[in-house]
DNA sequence: GTTGACACCGTACTATGGTACAGAGCATAT
DNA sequence: ATATGCTCTGTACCATAGTACGGTGTCAAC
């Protein structure tokens, strides 16, 4: 368990000094009590900014990502609520999940495409390509 | 193949008005030339608009949604190219179920301590619960 | 004992992705 | 013929998520 300053905790959670203390105004991370004025964090800490990083780049905003965390440090939280918060989030999940593999498998066509004659690569069109809108014209 | 103006095609994409302009300053909606002063869209561009914002909710920015959608309708792009590009979004695509996939395990695991005795659910950690790192404390 | 590398605090600026007018024109319903 | 509802262009404003910076303090090395 690594004791560290803000400094270090950036580095090893992969982000700036500021933006760690732009995740503390925001209550997202903890601000642990100065001792003799300086802040001294954990690998908790770096896992939870990790993590919220993570969460972002899966389409979450700061505000959800707060949401999720709170799942387990809210402390008058109760467990029936948290069991349905989890829930709820599991479903948004999975619908995330569904359209990426929708996603993919548009790719996966385009590309497949490119290995056929250039006759077939020309007459491909959207609607094969992908229901959700992209259009070809290659 | 419905022929509307931009306040039925905002409406049938679930986005504003202002929004599709936005899009469309952006160059990831096509503007149309307006007969007699009015620009009129097709279903194609309320699939692109909810392409987008599928896209978006994915974590994509709209920079990255742009280059998914050329992917398709740049002129200039060859077949090895699209391939090449294809392939690498399709990677990014399985990171990202692969992510949501862990965070879904975690949530569904933190689920599951609620249907245990009260005990089991105060002794629920962190560890068990994300690796990615949420903390928990219920 | 001063220079450098951090830490601290606070404020200001930036980029992205919209959202909201203001002012003008057309169109059709009353 | 005029009011309502939409279109158009343009500019200005907004929230989210950082990023940068100025001024201060402390400690450690040289």
């Amino acid at each position: 368990m690594s004791k560290v300053t803000i400094g270090k905790l950036a580095k090893l959670a992969g982000v700036g000094v500021e933006t760690v203390r732009f995740y503390q105004r925001k209550e997202l991370v903890r601000e642990p009590a100065p001792i003799a004025g300086v802040r001294i964090y954990s690998d908790d800490d770096v896992q939870r900014i990790r993590f919220i990083k993570k969460a972002q780049e899966l389409g979450f905003s700061l505000a959800e990502v707060k949401e999720l965390l709170e799942l387990n440090t809210k402390p008058r939280i109760t467990c029936g609520n948290v069991k349905k918060k989890s829930i709820a989030k599991i479903e948004e999940i999975d619908q995330k999940i569904a359209d990426l593999q929708k996603m993919r498998e548009g790719l996966a066509k385009l590309a497949g495409a490119c290995d056929e004659s250039q006759d077939s690569f020309r007459q491909f069109k959207v609607q094969e390509c992908f229901e959700i809108g992209l259009q070809c014209e290659c």
